[in-house]
DNA sequence: ACTTATTGTAACTATTATTGTTACAATCGG
DNA sequence: CCGATTGTAACAATAATAGTTACAATAAGT
């Protein structure tokens, strides 16, 4: 299991947003710098609308940010994209034998650990902001050869 | 997405290991607790033994522990049952295009962030014993009607 | 030996989530 | 009014999970 690729991709787009403000940034484009569908990137582009960190419009080319970059969190974007089916990291067998010490607590014991350590894996997502996520992708872009700044 | 259920099998058949260490426990018996087939939980079973937490004979009924129960963590069991696929918790979109600022250098720098915030869950997996587990089962069932500490 | 029970494993099915794709209505700009 | 774009539904392909049946391998008890 995985979590859903639609969390690198909203990380993308709004990258590209970020980092190229004044591009027109329609699905058709974004697609050819994420490698995917733009039927996908409308998709995802929807989630991240839906929890307020772009602003689209129907018939208007483009996708804007509505947030500054320094405001958004890797977490928000996980969240957004619903990374995570119902918020629940980790799966249960579902029909422990209740009249037992174990099957009978099972599930509220573990439920516990669990829950902890998917807050400790949220937590550290929300300490990067997306800036710092696009100045580690111009950091990273000034040791390589030219050309690969263009907007592409 | 979410974390296979195996994990939380391995974890159900290590506590009745460690629970009732001489009852007989063959697969049969546990899948009744577990709720689940028994060849689910001899396969879950196999995994835990490869991993050199339970020993099993084949002819011979039942799994004892290897190791015991303050030596294990929730974080062994989860690497045991495999529960991510190939230690990845994070997918990534697969084609970002090369020549671009954002698509060349996104999947070096997420990847990062996404082996510290995995990390980071699997850290406080590592925080928990087995042992700790079963004494919180028998803390959870000394709070109930009695007959729910019978071994079932 | 022979019978019986159990483990280990392969094979198949059903279910579900993901991803890609086509199609099309709704909307806006020129 | 035309063309382009977004939003969304519908469908197929793929993969992982979980349940189930089946059976070989092995050991214990008689």
């Amino acid at each position: 299991m995985q979590v859903s690729s639609r969390f690198s991709i909203g990380v993308h787009i709004l990258s590209l947003l970020g980092a190229y403000p004044d591009a027109e940034n329609t699905s058709e484009y974004m697609a050819g710098s994420i490698g995917a569908n733009p039927v996908v990137v409308r998709n995802v582009t929807g989630m991240l609308r839906r929890a307020g960190l772009v602003a689209t419009q129907q018939g208007v080319a483009g996708t804007r940010l509505v947030k500054p970059l320094e405001e958004i969190t890797l977490r928000d974007v996980y969240g957004a994209v619903r990374a995570v089916e119902d918020g629940n990291l980790f799966g249960f067998h579902p029909n422990p034998h209740p009249n037992c010490l174990v099957g009978g607590n099972i599930e509220a014991t573990l439920e516990r650990e669990f829950t902890a350590a998917q807050a400790a894996m949220e937590n550290r997502l929300a300490q990067t902001t997306l800036q710092e996520v696009v100045r580690k992708l111009r950091e990273a872009a000034s040791g390589r050869p030219p050309g690969d700044s263009t907007h592409c």
